[in-house]
DNA sequence: ATATATGCAAATAGTTTGCAAGGAG
DNA sequence: CTCCTTGCAAACTATTTGCATATAT
């Protein structure tokens, strides 16, 4: 089993590599379908699992919506608000915690997936406003 | 709007309580058709969402699978098998994180998920069973 | 040459919704 | 008597899959 290079799978990679950010594979889609109105929803739905798997993008799995992927490959957590949805890097929170949740568990070989939840500043002004109203 | 306490609402909600460990919507909906095959899946649906909205049970967003629910409300976090999916709860790991992270990215009301993944006892055994052979 | 990758369309799965009928307070 | 809730079926959405064709190596 090889991987290929393909023209698709070019794309979708220099995709992710050029935005910041994170993104649902969809968004991806349409962002590349707008630039060739040629590539296919599965293909990029099938590279970017394809590149996730291989380590050179980072699939962020949210509870409640679809995956999203990033080009940043350090070790990070993610803060999303709950309102606008806006997604943010933070940390790394802890990972020393694996070691403690693994002692206490029984559970081997621990991953974590840490995620935060609030209220963004430009929607925490936004709300300020509204009461003033 | 007035919450009325219907037969279905009460059988959701005593399934819940009756069986401790964390549940789909789905294998909620299977467990109580059993019992009760009138019962609608759109109901068992519903009233799940209306009992975690109003804290009476307790919703899991798991990524990539779907909500679980408990009946444990007190503030714990949760622990997957990689292998056999099976669910335990841990902690709570770590409540003060969240000023810590409330601190450094601006945003307010800051709430955790926090998921860990791991091979499970049962499944390291039969793993290394596995190798022997 | 040959196995991997693509494009299309159809399938899937889990959940939600519209609507008319039922029933709790 | 109200209007919240139910049951049914249809709708929905994001993603995956089967298959014939194209293409990278």
């Amino acid at each position: 089993m090889q991987r290929r290079n393909t023209k698709q799978r070019k794309i979708v990679l220099d995709s992710i590599q050029k935005h910041m950010g994170h993104f649902t594979a969809d968004e991806i889609y349409l962002r590349i379908h707008t630039e060739d109105p040629h590539i296919s929803r599965a293909t990029v739905y099938r590279n970017l699992q394809f590149l996730a798997d291989e380590q050179q993008i980072r699939r962020v799995k949210m509870p409640n919506s679809s995956d999203m992927y990033e080009r940043n490959l350090d070790d990070h957590d993610h803060m999303v608000c709950r309102i606008c949805g806006a997604v943010m890097d933070v940390g790394p929170i802890h990972s020393r915690v694996d070691q403690k949740v693994e002692k206490i568990s029984g559970f081997s070989d621990i991953q974590h997936t840490f995620l935060f939840s609030g209220i963004c500043p430009a929607c925490q002004k936004k709300l300020k406003k509204q009461k003033k109203q």
